[in-house]
DNA sequence: GCCCTTGCAACAGTTTGAGTCGAT
DNA sequence: ATCGACTCAAACTGTTGCAAGGGC
């Protein structure tokens, strides 16, 4: 099956859709993650739980969804309201998402898709040039090899005929980044060929604002002998599909490009050529497969328990694991396959096949962290890695809702886009924080010997556009002037870190909340650990609900590309309508302080943790810090260091006036 | 031999989930 | 019978130091 380039039709509104991002810097992928266009995702999704919740309490959500920590969701689905005419609004109620996704239209997307990206997203240095994947320069040069599942039986996919676990199509290359995303504007679809069904199934990465996070950086994902996470994890929701019909759904990991990759200079480069000769699982099945339509729609479908691993001889979990090699680039993709009752295809109707490449997660396979961003990152957003979070005893003594961090058991699910960005007082207190992350990211072994690559990006790793822009990986970035006591505090409140977090580092704008005497509400403790279903109270979910992205679709390839129709008038709008609202309606205990003591003094203002003290003290705390950094010493001071984070954080409005109009969602629809 | 890259395993900290126990 | 608190082993995380291998 050959994919085309999209030339007519499409290719307009692939065409718009590149003509408004730069090209060089992979800014594309950065306006999706804006932090305005966040919030207003969450905007959007808040409003929608005000909406559909209605009638649902609190409690009953929490009834509902009294347990959320296995992947595979059978509690909730066994719980979860089986009409299925409510499929989709239960779903979308949970994830925040809204009706309006299903509803955009493609057309309207384009223009207000390409609003200044550059000024929001500059980060050349470190996706330049030297970082094929986020160039859209050039033509794909694998587009031809791109795997597609053809029409016929997929089951030679997970039997592993070839090394790479395909039969065909010589060496499965993931269609490239830069591509992807312009991408699907690249790829024509063509709804007339045999067995295939447009338009469909529509499938949305729920997780796709955190996996933007790690995108930009470069997502690394370790591998190990006994096999290791995924983090961010794949999880998927799933519209459109016959609730009656069965379907198997699993990912499957290929290579994103024929080269190897090496660290340097702060930078992944190509290196060489990837090694081809690699056999193994690459095949990931969902646990719940085969299962009907109605039960693949009901709720997010996570892999979260699939595994990587360099063991191509390892025979324990096979079945989890997904065999990968170090260095190399590989782009995970869901198919979705309808099925016999019983799982088996049926053969004779081809073409059931669908196949969903989100090119947000692609990653480099590595088996130590090369880029610190990412392993910042990492530790930041993984709940296991909290042990790594510096000042975490103190600066995090709230909630782990602060942290905006979601427990991996309480489900897959709950992996959501966290990390808190919480306003600065101002370019003062910024420059101290930023100081103190930039000091806490040294690392003393960094500079001589070995692991300097691995540990220090030479040219921008310090202050790089893309560390300062990411103020979760700071620590004191947390902290905000509360304007009721104009005293230095931690964002704690579910509003403020949802806001902050969806934000996505937009301090700028959450200091608007503060200044614009937003009350802060109390953080619905069930957020910390019961969130249900994933969806949960936790403000920061919002994050998990990445809205949809539009696709098209070639052949029975999916490409996402990101959209861009809905628009909101501002935050003051998100502030009015929704600041009284919001955490009680995803508080399954009604956002009620009282609920749960226990929680309460975790939850909005807290008292400013001791931690602060190391805000003024160049050694308390940042220095131990340091100890754990892995920084190159020789990266720029701080205080030299033009921080887009800053330019976001002073001038909020500003940045609310021309990063809001640009908000929407990115709705992931096959093409019909 | 030195430098560098890469991989491995031990380690400590955290979360999870099952099991137990006591109170209601 | 149910619920909540508690304990503990297992699982998971990134960190760290070291070793293996290749190139010079």
């Amino acid at each position: 099956m050959q994919l085309e380039n999209c030339t007519s039709g499409l290719s307009k509104k692939c065409l718009n859709v590149g003509s408004g991002y730069p090209s060089s810097d992979g800014s594309e992928l950065s306006l999706q993650d804006h932090p305005i266009i966040s919030a207003n995702d969450n905007l959007e999704r808040s409003s929608t739980l005000k909406k559909n919740s209605r009638g649902m309490t609190n409690q009953s959500e929490a009834d509902n969804f009294p347990d959320s920590k296995d992947a595979s969701g059978d509690v909730q689905r066994g719980k979860l309201s089986p009409d299925l005419h409510g499929v989709s609004e239960i779903r979308h109620n949970f994830d925040g998402s809204t009706g309006e996704r299903y509803t955009l239209s493609q057309s309207s997307q384009p223009q207000s898709v390409s609003a200044t990206p550059s000024t929001m997203f500059p980060y050349p240095s470190q996706h330049g040039p030297t970082h094929p994947a986020f160039s859209i320069g050039s033509p794909s040069h694998y587009l031809a090899h791109h795997p597609v599942i053809t029409n016929g039986a997929y089951n030679s996919l997970l039997t592993n005929s070839s090394p790479q676990g395909y039969p065909t199509a010589g060496y499965p290359y993931a269609q490239q980044y830069g591509h992807t995303y312009q991408g699907g504007a690249f790829y024509q679809f063509s709804s007339a060929q045999a067995g295939l069904l447009p338009g469909k199934a529509q499938v949305y990465l729920c997780n796709r604002a955190l996996w933007l996070k790690f995108h930009r950086h470069q997502t690394e994902m370790i591998i190990t002998k006994q096999g290791r996470r995924m983090f961010p994890f794949l999880s998927f929701n799933i519209s459109g599909l016959d609730p009656t019909a069965h379907y198997n759904i699993f990912v499957d990991v290929i290579l994103a490009d024929p080269n190897h990759w090496r660290f340097q200079g702060g930078k992944w480069v190509p290196c060489g050529k990837a090694d081809t000769n690699v056999t193994g699982n690459r095949v990931y099945m969902h646990p719940d497969s085969p299962n009907t339509g109605a039960h693949w729609m009901r709720q997010e479908i996570s892999f979260g328990k699939l595994k990587l691993t360099n063991n191509k001889g390892g025979s324990n979990n096979t079945g989890q694991m997904v065999v990968l090699q170090s260095l190399h680039k590989y782009q995970p993709r869901l198919h979705v396959v309808e099925v016999n009752e019983d799982g088996t295809e049926d053969s004779s109707q081809p073409g059931r096949v669908q196949t969903f490449t989100f090119p947000e997660t692609q990653f480099i396979a590595v088996t130590a962290y090369q880029n610190t961003d990412i392993t910042q990152l990492k530790i930041d957003h993984n709940p296991f890695a909290k042990g790594f979070r510096d000042n975490y005893d103190t600066v995090y003594t709230g909630c782990d809702i602060d942290r905006l961090t979601p427990s991996p058991g309480d489900s897959p699910r709950s992996q959501i886009m966290p990390g808190a960005r919480y306003a600065m007082a101002g370019s003062f207190l910024q420059d101290q924080f930023v100081s103190s992350y930039a000091k806490s990211r040294f690392h003393p072994g960094v500079g001589t010997g070995p692991g300097t690559d691995r540990s220090v990006p030479l040219s921008n790793s310090l202050l790089s556009p893309q560390q300062t822009e990411e103020p979760t990986v700071a620590s004191p970035q947390r902290w905000f002037v509360n304007p009721a006591n104009n005293r230095l505090d931690f964002a704690a409140s579910p509003y403020d870190a949802a806001a902050a977090a969806d934000f996505a580092g937009n301090a700028a704008t959450l200091l608007s909340y503060a200044a614009a005497g937003v009350k802060t509400l109390p953080l619905p403790t069930t957020g910390c650990s019961n969130r249900p279903l994933g969806y949960y109270a936790d403000p920061s979910g919002w994050g998990t609900h990445t809205p949809p992205q539009y696709c098209s679709k070639s052949s029975s390839v999916l490409s996402c590309w990101p959209t861009n129709s809905v628009s909101r008038t501002g935050t003051s709008n998100y502030l009015v309508d929704n600041a009284d609202t919001i955490p009680t309606e995803r508080s399954p205990i009604g956002g009620s302080n009282e609920a749960k003591p226990k929680d309460l003094s975790e939850s909005s203002w807290i008292e400013t943790p001791s931690s602060i003290k190391s805000i003024d003290s160049s050694d308390s705390g940042i220095f131990e810090q340091a100890k754990r950094r892995r920084i190159s010493p020789s990266a720029t001071p701080v205080s030299e260091t033009v921080s887009p984070l800053k330019s976001e954080i002073l001038p909020p409005r500003e940045c609310e006036k021309n990063c809001v109009k640009d908000i929407g969602y990115y709705s992931f629809y096959p093409h019909s």
